[in-house]
Order: structure tokens, then sequence, then C-alpha cells
DNA sequence: GTTGACACAGAATAAATAGTCGGGTATCAT
DNA sequence: ATGATACCCGACTATTTATTCTGTGTCAAC
């Protein structure tokens, strides 16, 4: 009944990470059986199933190899697990709706415990090239209901999705967002404008050999 | 014989791969048999041989779901394939030699041709802010022998890795290594100095969301 | 001082999976 | 026309893999 693992499930469940990392394909339970050196089978399925209770990995039972492992276990091991790929959003101005793609990318390390929250969206446009985020990039994207002055955030803005700066001040206009770009014009805060998450980091893609 | 992949092979090839995707472990025989909508498992044999031959996937005869797709098949489908991970080294001053770790990481799309040839650095240092390369970047290298002024390049410097801007002029001092951040000064070419490969692409960890 | 979770043993059975044998058709370039 | 290549059929066997059953010992908690 308790979600804790204990050290020999963290032991099979990093002989299961490594063995897919090394083979391309899950192990059987005789090959965890000799890799735990313990001699029967119904030790390994105990354990097994310990793990599969805990959201750390999913089986199909009677179906060889039939192990993946789910985020919680990325997160046990301190392992990157993967992100869904949404689709495509702007740094320019707000043109395209988030769509899923069914496309799914390795994460970043650092990130797994999030897992759950988190994202990735291909940018389009300039509006965010002071900032290091050119067209083409993908950006991280962690789902957040709270914002602090000067987070790069997702934004909706009257339904359409773009990556802004965001700004709080004790002075007029209080709220706005910023592009990184001065031939950008300020956005401000409107029934029209919501923050949806926050930018985590950036995946660059090419254009990496021109000069400054 | 020959290396070319197809149009049936491409075909297996895209279901193993997207079944794998879905899954998280590759499918036997008889799934791939039902994909391809065929009902002798000899066929699904045939083709998996050629894929092998190919080198586009490797299979262990008489493992189940022993099937894990090469970089030559990651190609193929125009799909991202691994890097391996190499370690650290330094964008402000040489000092860490670059050792292998055993990780692999998924790489950005568009480079899976280069993918015998490419690496992943982990980047210690700030001088390269000025081209958006900060402490703790993942920077994605391709071995090379040719430059072009204006490369970010990965340059060893008396035996010890570092991240800089090659540039090649017509006047004095003519080739030296330069850092994007106005602190560090020049590198000039002696015998120690020698440029190992271009970086293609960068990947950010954190620090997004600090006012630039 | 019993209860429950955890970890393991040994042996037998059931199911899934891979491979074999011996063919067939259609296309294409020499 | 002929050999090479890609692709396919169907029934069969061999092997691998998963599961079931009945146990033991430890250790911490109540």
């Amino acid at each position: 009944m308790n979600n804790l693992i204990t050290p020999r499930q963290k032991e099979l469940l990093s002989i299961v990470y490594s063995y897919i990392k090394n083979e391309g394909y899950p192990p059987t339970f005789d090959e965890m059986r000799k890799k735990l050196k313990i001699v029967s089978n119904q030790s390994v399925i105990d354990l097994l199933n310990k793990l599969v209770e805990g959201k750390f990995l999913k089986r199909n039972e009677n179906i060889a190899r039939s192990i993946a492992i789910l985020p919680l276990g990325y997160e046990a091991l301190g392992k990157p697990p993967l992100a869904p790929f949404l689709g495509v959003t702007t740094a320019g101005f707000p043109i395209d709706p988030i769509e899923m793609t069914g496309e799914w990318q390795e994460l970043p390390g650092g990130v797994a415990r999030f897992a759950d929250q988190v994202f990735l969206l291909k940018v389009h446009g300039d509006s965010m090239i002071n900032a290091g985020i050119n067209d083409g990039d993908v950006v991280l994207v962690k789902s957040e209901k709270e914002f602090s002055s000067g987070d790069i955030v997702l934004a909706e803005v009257s339904g359409e999705s773009t990556i802004k700066r965001f700004v709080s001040e004790d002075k007029p206009p209080y709220l706005y967002l910023k592009p990184e770009n001065p031939e950008y014009k300020i956005i401000y805060f409107t029934e029209e404008v919501v923050l949806k998450g926050k930018v985590l980091s950036v995946v660059k893609q090419g254009q990496m050999n021109k000069i400054a």
C-alpha cells in the first residue's frame, strides 16, 4: 500500500534500466534473476509486482520482455524520461495553436521530477532572440500557476500561444509580456492573456556557426 | 550485397520504431507480421535479415523481441538517434580532459546522418555567454577536419578541451580562438592548439528565468 | 509474541515466441 | 530465357519465457 521504493526494488529497476540502455530491449525474468544473484523466478515476480504497484514501471502479463519504465521510475533513478512533444508555438506574434503530435523526446537531465507536468514546443519567430531563443528552437515548458517577474513564459493571448518574458512591476503598467527583440511591441495584460507555464530550457537547432 | 533499403523493408523498420516508441519494448515476429498484413513468419524473417545485413538494426537469434534500431536505421527513418555523452569541457579556460561516461542522450532531429561522428559535451565556464552558451549547457559536437572563420569549435589547447569561436583573418594574427565574453583573452594558434570539431547545437540547462 | 511486509527457494506447468522446411509469384536487368 | 532479388504462403517443431504452487527466514511494528 505504500509507494516507497525498497533498496532491492531500486536495484532491480536499475538493472532493467541498464539492460534496456545497453541492449535496446528489456530483460527476461531469468536475466533479471541472474543479475539479482538469486535462484528463483518468484522473487523477481514479487519485486516486479511491487514496482508495478508503485507505478515505477508497467508490464504486460504473459508477454515476453514487456517491461517499460514509467516517469516515476526514471525519477527514482534520477534518469531522464521522455516528454511529450506538443507542437508549434511562436515567439513572434501569436498565431499557432498548440497541438499534440504524438512525438516523444528525451528530456535533458534534472527535470525528471516534473515529468508529468512538462512538455516540448517548437518555437517559430524571432521575438525572443536576445534571450537566446531563435526560430526553430525547441523549448521545454513546465505547467505553472505562479510566476515571477523575469520568467520566460508560455502565454496564451486571445487563444493563441506565444513565448515571452513576463514582467511584474510596482508602477504602471504593472504586468506585461516583453519580447526580447526591440522590433516587437510589449503585450499588456487583459482578460485575453493567460500564462500557461515557464520555459525551463531551450534545445537549440543549428545556426551555431554564424558570427555573432 | 547492396545496402539500399526497399520500400517494404522501410515499412517494417517504421513499424518497429513506432512499436518501441509506443510500448517501450520491441515487437514479436507475429506482431510485425500482422502489421505488415501478411500471413507467414518467413517473410518477416526475410525482411529482418535484410535490415540486419544493411546495418539498419541488430537482432539476437532465438531471443524474444531482441530488436534494436541502429543509427543507420534512424537515419533511414529521419528520426533522432542517440549520441554518446562524453563528459565535461570548459568554456572558461582549458582544464578538464574529455572522458567517456557511458551515458547516452537522444539527439535533436536533423543530425541523424552524422550519428557516428557526433557527441555531447557538458560545458563549464562562462567564456561563451555572448554566443548563448552558459555554464552547464550541453553542446552537440561533430568531428571535423576543416573549419571556417566564425565556427564555434571544440579545441584542444595544451591537451585540454575548450569551446571557443574560431577566427581566420588575412592579417595578423591570422588564426586565433575568440571567447564570446570580453572578460576573457584571445588564444593565439601554436603547436599546442588543435581543432577537434564544430559545435552543431546547444541544449540549454536551466537559468532561463533570469532577466537578460 | 503475533502480524505483516519483504525477500527468497525449488519444482512443475503453461504460454508465448522463434525458427524450420519446402515450396510459390512477380519483377527486372543481362 | 534466365538468373537474381524481393516478397510471400502454410504447417510444423524447438526454444524461450512466464507463471503457479507451496514453502522458509527475517525484521520491524503494534
